[in-house]
DNA sequence: ATTAGGG
DNA sequence: CCCTAAT
């Protein structure tokens, strides 16, 4: 067997969220191996056993890290790579990959890798390396999902409108100081989203509606701002002027 | 830490 | 929303 640490690869993450069930039940992972000319993922990764509680405030986020943290703990620099052939493993010895039955002809595409843990050190005890891992969760759990409310979608706009675009510090300091829950990554997105929801027909958009004024509010700082940006050098940056007339405030 | 874009 | 390369 030939580790991980040996291929040179590193072991960036282990992302959660793809193998979300869509019944929501099951849990898997995949690891993602990164590494120049290493870039490789390997499917259904499965751990033999492992248990890991779920807070209710859990997020996708948190626990992907949680796993992560674990799985980190576990494996160690105990990871090591198999060659699957045809389902079967390969013997490590110093074969040749002809003698060892692979070859150009036989199609590589039978060929894959399997990451084997080596246990020998988790909690003293010997796990079956065969049992897959299953994460037992409430798929609900796992939403962090917090739509944003009209005023918040107010909030954002006017700050755009006067710090323009790319400056989504500034407007989490002008509008967004004490929501927590929105970063200023949150507000760059949500910017990303409006401009994209203005952009198409209404009968295409979800959730709750916009208003038409709002979204046409952001098409114009969009436009204004995408216009007015500094090509490098200094420049003097115009302030938007608004346009709309006291009176269309009104009511909103 | 932030920005900027793709995922 | 998440992930992260590039600043």
């Amino acid at each position: 067997m030939v580790s991980v640490r040996k291929l040179g690869g590193a072991l960036q993450r282990i992302h959660s969220s793809e193998f979300l069930h869509k019944g929501g039940q099951t849990l898997g992972f995949q690891l993602l191996f990164l590494h120049k000319d290493l870039k490789f993922s390997i499917k259904s990764f499965r751990v033999p056993e492992l248990y890991i509680e779920v807070p209710e405030t859990a997020t996708v986020g948190s626990l992907k890290r949680m796993v992560m943290e674990v799985v980190t703990a576990i494996l160690g620099s105990g990871l090591q790579v198999g060659v699957v052939l045809q389902g079967k493993k390969v013997r490590d010895d110093n074969r040749t990959l002809q003698h060892a039955g692979i070859s150009q002809s036989s199609n590589l595409d039978s060929l894959g890798f399997a990451l084997e843990p080596s246990f020998a050190h988790v909690c003293g005890q010997r796990t079956p390396n065969d049992l897959p891992l299953v994460l037992q969760c409430d798929a609900d759990l796992l939403s962090s999902r917090i739509p944003f409310s009209l005023t918040e979608v107010e909030a954002l706009v006017e700050a755009v409108e006067k710090l323009r675009t790319g400056r989504c510090r500034n407007v989490k300091m002008r509008a967004f100081e004490d929501a927590d829950h929105r970063t200023y990554v949150d507000l760059k997105d949500k910017w990303k989203t409006l401009v994209h929801t203005a952009s198409i027909a209404r009968q295409q958009r979800r959730g709750e509606p916009v208003p038409q004024e709002l979204l046409d509010r952001v098409l114009a700082a969009h436009a204004y701002w995408s216009r007015h940006q500094p090509k490098h050098g200094k420049h003097k940056v115009e302030p938007l002027q608004i346009t709309y007339s006291p009176l269309e405030m009104v009511g909103a």
